[in-house]
DNA sequence: GAGTATTGGTGATCAAGATCACATTCCGAG
DNA sequence: CTCGGAATGTGATCTTGATCACCAATACTC
């Protein structure tokens, strides 16, 4: 599918880029569409891209050493995914699936590193991004060093919980529900406890009155607060 | 302590900066000593700042909710830390202690920020270096994802193992050597494991002949081979 | 609407590793 | 040299969560 010099132009990381390497960076760029589960980036894949995501979602995987396959981050609609071979020129660990049916435009490294080194506004929101996957796994790793498992999971929930409110924009108040919520299984994963210790650690805190299933893609955390205690240990 | 221009001009990161810069620099910079334990950089200071190792070694460090204290990476002579603000205003998380006596220059992150605008050299390698940290700590994330306590020593020896022959810019034979080694509460601390399991392994890896003590700031590894093996379960 | 895959739920058993309680060795400081 | 504090070594016990073996509900497909 073609990509017009326009379409790029919507993305925020290339707003500052003349309309004249817009246009060099659409052509040698192209759209492909995904369904869920389809593979958009591969690691051991030549010729790295930076992936645009137009419609959809996306998350980043890794896999552990037994192979079980664990969720790392989220890409959400006008964001981009990829960017580590832009720094780093050996193997980059990316493993991005979709989650549900997507269209994504992915444009060569090489292309954007030339830009990036003149632009220094993308090279912020690029270093930004990378800055922020640093906190990210610090988080995590601080996660995965708890151990005790419903301290574990409550904390991992309390961090998706953090982590919505942050795309709500509503920075001060807690938002106190998680849309899409991961499965048990995958929370499991992430966390690298048995799905069974997730699934009893979800009873207790439905018997507790601290979250509530609403449908199969919302998950309502009712007390914020108890949460947040349970997962310090309280 | 006074820092001349011509000491900021050997920390390769400053190579490509101009005299005149330099010496802006210079003048807003200060060096400092720490003794072992000290306390080289702290999150919660405003102000930050990059420091330049000019001798002595650091760790990063990070803290468990329970107050746990963990080594994350090591800052070697003539290397650099503190680059997380470059990027990210918000609260970084970095907490950097001496673990021998050190000597250290802090640059104020603002003077190097409106450099690193400029100078596309000096950002590729702070980019590069946020993309090996982000390469670290996944892998280290994988480490604690390891639920066999052999595997995850075994594997948490082996990276120490790399790192060093990585040092050693002997990319081809992988060394056999580990200086200054972790005691075993440090890397018990590193794996969240309790500090008798990891020295019952270190037990099992001597008296089968894969490590050796070799006085108390080297381990030898006698097989790397026998230990990667037992990293990957085998 | 029937059949199948995915997700969630629950008890019984079992093993790995945490914890505790020491002994020993090593090392630096005075 | 001696003292004190790390670091290391080792058994005995106990707890936690993995594993296994199911069942129930749900939703996805044909």
């Amino acid at each position: 599918m073609d990509v017009t010099p326009q379409l790029l132009g919507t993305f925020p990381l290339l707003r500052t880029v003349s309309q004249a390497e817009l246009e060099a960076l659409a052509s040698s760029s192209r759209a492909e569409k995904f369904s869920r589960r389809g593979v958009v980036l591969d690691p051991t894949h030549q010729d790295p891209s930076i992936c645009f995501l137009f419609e959809g979602r996306l998350q980043g995987v890794d896999f552990t050493l037994d192979g079980r396959e664990v969720g790392l981050f989220f890409v959400e609609k006008g964001d981009f995914c990829g960017e580590m071979p832009l720094f780093d020129e050996l193997a980059r660990p990316e493993y991005v699936i979709a989650l549900s049916s997507s269209l994504v435009v992915k444009v060569p490294a090489s292309g954007i590193k030339s830009i990036m080194l003149e632009n220094s506004n993308m090279m912020n929101l690029l270093g930004n991004k990378l800055a922020v996957r640093v906190r990210q796994l610090t988080y995590q790793r601080s996660l995965l060093a708890i151990s005790n498992i419903q301290q574990r999971v409550c904390s991992q929930l309390w961090m998706l919980c953090a982590d919505a409110s942050r795309e709500m924009e509503d920075r001060e108040a807690l938002k106190a529900e998680i849309l899409n919520p991961p499965t048990h299984l995958e929370i499991a994963n992430m966390l690298s406890v048995s799905r069974e210790s997730v699934t009893r650690v979800f009873q207790t805190l439905q018997n507790r009155q601290i979250v509530r299933r609403n449908g199969q893609n919302s998950l309502v955390i009712i007390s914020p607060e108890a949460l947040r205690k349970l997962a310090n240990g309280k």
